[in-house]
RNA sequence: GGGAGCUUAGCUCAGCUGGUUCAGAGCAUCUGCCUUACAAGCAGAGGGUCGGGGGUUCGAACCCCUCAGCUCCCACCA
């Protein structure tokens, strides 16, 4: 006897290994095929699987399970990022908690601690996705730092390079001090923090006893300002044109510049320009040629330059340097004050702007294409609202700066000479030949290798290429087979928080290197929370462990109720209870197969409910599957599971099998078990990108067992035709059968116990064929037609037609007739309504004729019905 | 400050071209059922002025204006 719950434990492992050693996610190019590819979001190498993994790559699978079952040829290739950020700051911490220091190690050295790193953790992520029914082509796996794809990225370097693109510059940048790194825009956060403003008199050179006083949050760069600026319209400051300033503490004597950036009416309209630590003061300093000051080490303490509290932290040294100055007299006023700060994304350290030597590659040409190919829809955003995101970044991108102080990465191909004169190349000795052919005069120079690495980035820009291809970076390379096969790929699902940094930069590289869009669709997903709302982050502690959530309810359970609500775009508020709902949809499905499983099948006529049945169940899947290839073709995979969902426990569970059901012990006729497998076998099939493993038991539990038969490799049903009249008169069966039960529920009657129906008269042929799936549904007896109002029954009416039951002295006549009345008062409204409509010249005039039409049907519809009702009343 | 989006049942959300699939789904709640596939279930029920106000239209959840609240992205006036 089978378990009444269905246990996914061993089903899922058993299958997925068949899969795996039959070579079922395997693809190679072929001709006779259409190819269907999805690359993965590389997830980061020391990464373990989260939440938003989860519906991500449950997405990917759906999509990819579908095209394969299309027909076509379906490549999924999996792989993991070296995000050097991250990862170095993993194995940072793995050392540090081994007493082992960065700083005394040489980079070999820590490289090969990075590496015995990701040797033994890099695959943690892509055995997990296996437990999720991940059907990717492993074969295929690759990693962003793979010998071959490193040199692909070395190669887009030095080509950018040679092409102009890429350039050097003393550069403004936002520093972490505690990652030692240059991070781009993108990775700095800003929050409003609360602060203070500091009021500071500088004395007026050569005017004795006379001040000025400027505002700043950051009195601890005072001693690298430049200059003070007004702006030229201040009245206030019209004599100090021309003048001088001294910096309290150090006496440094700075110039009083005029400049209309300044805000007259914040603070006092007085601002010290720093163009060492502040990119708008940066800016105005060049304009001005001031000096740049930079009194700042790179982990943000104070220099030599600073001249005092040299060594302090730059936090600490703005409480001692406000105390002193509040000593020393030269402190006004301070006020509260709430400004926005940067933090790094990574170590969470307060950025400090600061000027430093960056590789930086030129955004404004190279972007066009980009920009213009979603603007057309070549490329398609899902859902399309971030086509204005999209835009809007795209059209105001600046320089991307691709240098990281860090070791774990794409090391830059550029080698300096002791004087810092560079050439850049693939390898040393080409440096060599470079630089020589350059400088022929310099006999033996020493080159040293450029000791940073690119943006993690500008490798996985490649992507899409790479994956297949990493040799066609280098000169005129045409691609090889896989290339030419599977690119463009075809859909790209990711969150919509690396729109930018990661999918608007394969699209740059895509046509800078291709020619060519990388995919057609880009999938947002959103972003998984909490039900608080929060996001799901490891610190919170807030997001479930996936692979606990597999164990305990099945992985199709947590696929499905990752997808129960989750449309494109929209964030996805996590609850346990989507994932039980996916666990007992598996089951419903399970308790179906024993039914079917359990029947003895003979011979012996098809009875009529069943022939009935069966017509319309096979309009209702052929309807069904072409809404469910709308929604997909529209990327509408959520409605797409709600659809097969109802399809399967309502549709085919709940009246299906009920009108087909045999008594107890009762065999079952040949012509309909057929049929009832057949019916099975093909919504398993729609079902089975979404639950791959229940799916795949079923189907070999129902068929003949063949090998290699899988549904894996089935084909997807293709929608035949749909009889509109059979699914309008069983769903006017559906209300009869539900209104007959609705009756047994109010007036306490069992469902074991028989029931007269009398239908009143009506030209309206409601139901015709399906009266025999309302005497068994609703276990009737008998049905008769009677002109007259029958007294002492009951009555419903659906559509236009009046039913009686008759009650035997069970009649409430009072709760009857308030029952009546109610309903009737609702349809004189209703046909007032629609009476109003009609009469109404203009709608008529206006309106097209359908509506007029139904209009009509409805005021007919209510007539009838309020004169049944009367007549009703009359009879009570 | 610039941009985008959201507000529909207690909760999470659908509602696609303005009109019978138009006010829906799932969950939650309530009622009755251990009815031999399934209590992880079955049969039912209640619940909404579609954020407020105004407008366009014969007709508005849907289009326009306006107000309020929320979210995200970009920028960063010291």
């Amino acid at each position: 006897m089978l378990s009444t719950k269905y246990d996914p434990s061993e089903v899922e492992d058993k299958w997925y290994q068949y899969w795996m050693d039959n070579g079922m996610f395997h693809s190679e190019p072929n001709p006779d095929k259409e190819p269907y590819c999805i690359v993965i979001p590389p997830p980061n190498v020391t990464g373990v699987l989260h939440m938003g993994h989860m519906l991500n790559n449950t997405i990917q699978d759906i999509l990819i399970r579908r095209a394969r079952m299309l027909g076509k040829e379906a490549c999924w290739v999996p792989g993991t990022d070296h995000a050097s950020i991250a990862t170095e700051a993993k194995v940072v911490a793995m050392l540090r908690e081994r007493g082992i220091k960065k700083s005394d190690l040489s980079r070999e050295e820590f490289l090969k601690y990075a590496w015995e790193w990701r040797e033994k953790y890099g695959g943690i992520i892509l055995e997990q996705l296996k437990k999720l029914g991940a059907s990717c082509d492993w074969e295929r796996t690759t990693f962003t730092m793979d010998p071959a794809y490193y040199d692909a990225v070395i190669d887009v370097f030095i080509d950018l390079y040679n092409k102009g693109n890429i350039y050097r510059g003393l550069r403004m940048v936002n520093w972490d001090p505690a990652g030692k790194t240059a991070l781009s825009d993108d990775e700095v956060v800003h929050r409003e923090v609360q602060s203070k403003l500091y009021y500071i008199n500088y004395a007026i050179e050569g005017a004795d006893g006379q001040y000025l006083t400027i505002a700043t949050v950051r009195p601890e760069t005072i001693m690298a300002d430049a200059a003070i600026c007004v702006n030229p319209n201040d009245e206030r400051y019209k004599h100090l044109k021309g003048k001088r300033a001294i910096i309290p503490l150090i006496n440094r004597s700075i110039p009083i510049i005029e400049d209309d950036y300044v805000t007259m009416d914040f603070g006092t309209g007085c601002l010290k320009v720093t163009p060492a630590h502040d990119m708008n003061d940066n800016e105005l300093g060049r304009k001005h040629n001031l000096d740049v000051i930079d009194i700042l080490n790179e982990d943000g303490t104070l220099n030599e330059k600073a001249q005092i509290f040299i060594g302090e932290d730059r936090f600490i040294a703005r409480k001692k340097i406000a105390k002193e100055l509040e000593q020393k007299g030269y402190l006004g006023k301070t006020e509260d004050y709430k400004s926005s700060v940067g933090f790094s994304e990574r170590t969470d350290a307060v950025i400090e702007p600061r000027l430093s030597l960056q590789w930086f590659l030129s955004m404004k040409e190279i972007t066009k294409p980009a920009l213009r190919h979603v603007m057309n829809d070549d490329i398609q955003l899902i859902p399309a609202k971030f086509k204005n995101t999209y835009n809007h970044w795209m059209s105001n991108v600046r320089d991307w700066c691709i240098s990281r102080q860090l070791w774990w990465g794409h090391r830059i191909p550029a080698w300096y000479d002791e004087n810092g004169v560079y050439v850049v190349a693939k390898t040393e000795e080409e440096a060599y030949r470079i630089y020589q052919s350059k400088n022929p005069a310099k006999k033996k120079p020493t080159l040293t290798q450029d000791s940073d690495v690119m943006d993690t980035w500008f490798s996985s820009w490649l992507w899409p290429m790479a994956v297949f291809d990493t040799t066609i970076f280098r000169d005129g390379n045409k691609g090889n087979a896989d290339l030419n096969y599977y690119y463009p790929t075809n859909d790209l699902v990711t969150a919509p928080e690396i729109l930018f940094f990661w999918v608007a930069r394969m699209i740059i590289a895509g046509y800078e290197y291709r020619g060519e869009k990388p995919f057609s669709n880009v999938y947002l997903t959103g972003i998984v929370r909490d039900k608080q709302g929060r996001k799901m982050s490891k610190s919170l502690g807030n997001s479930p462990d996936p692979l606990h959530l597999i164990a305990t309810f099945g992985a199709d359970a947590v696929r499905t109720g990752m997808l129960f609500s989750s449309p494109a775009g929209n964030d996805l508020p996590y609850d346990e209870k989507l994932i039980e709902q996916g666990r007992n949809f598996a089951n419903k499905i399970w308790n179906a197969f024993r039914l079917v499983k359990g029947w003895t099948v003979a011979g012996g006529d098809v009875p009529r409910e069943n022939k009935v049945a069966m017509d319309w169940f096979e309009s209702k899947f052929n309807k069904s599957v072409a809404e469910l290839d709308d929604h997909f073709n529209k990327f509408r995979i959520s409605d797409a599971l709600h659809l097969v969902y109802k399809l399967i426990w309502d549709d085919f569970c709940s009246w299906y099998l009920e009108m087909i059901k045999p008594e107890f012990g009762m065999p079952i006729d040949q012509v309909t078990y057929a049929k009832t497998i057949e019916f099975f076998e093909n919504w398993l099939r729609v079902l089975h990108p979404f639950m791959p493993f229940i799916t795949e038991e079923l189907w070999h539990e129902l068929k003949e067992k063949e090998e290699g038969n899988c549904i894996i490799k089935a084909d997807w049903p293709t929608a035949g035709t749909t009889n509109e009249t059979i699914l309008t008169e069983a769903s006017n069966a559906f209300d009869i059968v539900t209104e007959i039960r609705n009756t047994r529920n109010a007036k306490g009657i069992s469902p074991k116990q028989a029931l007269k129906l009398i239908v009143g008269k009506t030209d309206q042929p409601l139901i015709d064929s399906f009266w025999p799936v309302v005497l068994k549904l609703g276990n009737v007896s008998d049905v008769s037609v009677q002109a007259e109002k029958v007294a002492g029954a009951t009555a419903f009416m659906v559509k236009s037609v009046e039913f009686f039951i008759p009650m035997e002295g069970r009649i409430d006549t009072a709760k009857e007739r308030e029952g009546i009345l109610k309903d009737l008062e609702y349809q004189r409204g209703f046909m007032a309504s629609v009476d109003k409509k009609l009469s109404n010249e203009k709608f008529v005039a206006s309106a097209p004729p359908h509506v007029i039409e139904t209009e009509r049907r409805k005021k007919a519809d209510a007539e009838t019905k309020i004169k049944a009702l009367e007549e009703s009343l009359l009879r009570l």
